[in-house]
DNA sequence: CTAGTATATTCCATTGACAGTATATACTGA
DNA sequence: TCAGTATATACTGTCAATGGAATATACTAG
């Protein structure tokens, strides 16, 4: 995996939105669609390319997946997203609201715990 | 120009070579193509991608182009070159060579100072 | 075993990036 | 004006990325 294939990682605004969200912790794949307000078939085959680079990792439960950053989070990867978090941008605001919506989605799981399962509210820190 | 855009730039990797070059200072076209052993054409192709980008800038220099990064230098890109240059991986290392071999260009257009016009020496420092 | 839910994969079409060849342009010096 | 050098652009073919529709898989609950 080249710093190269990394930076095409990167430079596709939806994936770096992914990453930008997994970065903050765990999450399903239905719940990366309803923040980012994308497809299924989209979001599983962006998924699937950052899992092939080695970005990502993935973990099942029940019939639910759970995606994360792969560990140790990739340097580079950690370094563009500590540069763009902080910089203003349009992108760079995008990504900082898709953590409010993150935040957002965690407390509303919270108050609905039978939205997901046990194991998965455990993994993502929602209930 | 957006992030992605940038980033878009930044991931091929003949690209973050000129890049990286040229964050040492400015370049005319020949040299780069000395330096990265490429042909005039994708050099040329290359370059006018970067400054539709808004990365780069040129100034002609009788029937030399110099290239240099546009100022101010963008923050997303200083910061990747930044990061890479410390990194160890093989197209990190690469861009540390491209460094040297610069240098070494620089030194040899000094003993030879006709290879090069007067103006061009004063611009990219070598004479 | 069946139905249902969550996710992945296959197939197909479209678009975009990139390379190379040939040609054009911009400039210099005689 | 002409020849020569440095660089840019137009044209064309090729290959990779991307998206959507349909379908397949993996799992759970009954």
């Amino acid at each position: 995996m080249s710093a190269s294939d990394i930076l095409k990682c990167i430079a596709d605004p939806q994936r770096l939105r992914i990453l930008n969200l997994l970065d903050a912790g765990p999450l399903c794949v239905c719940h990366l669609q309803e923040i980012l307000d994308a497809p299924q078939v989209r979001m599983s085959k962006q998924l699937a390319t950052m899992k092939q680079a080695g970005l990502i990792a993935a973990a099942r439960e029940g019939t639910w997946m759970i995606y994360s950053l792969q560990a140790p989070v990739d340097g580079l990867l950690k370094a563009n997203l500590n540069y763009l978090r902080q910089a203003d941008c349009d992108e760079c605001n995008e990504l900082k609201s898709d953590l409010k919506a993150r935040e957002k989605l965690v407390k509303q799981l919270n108050k609905d715990p039978y939205d997901c399962p046990e194991s998965v509210c455990e993994t993502i820190g929602c209930c």
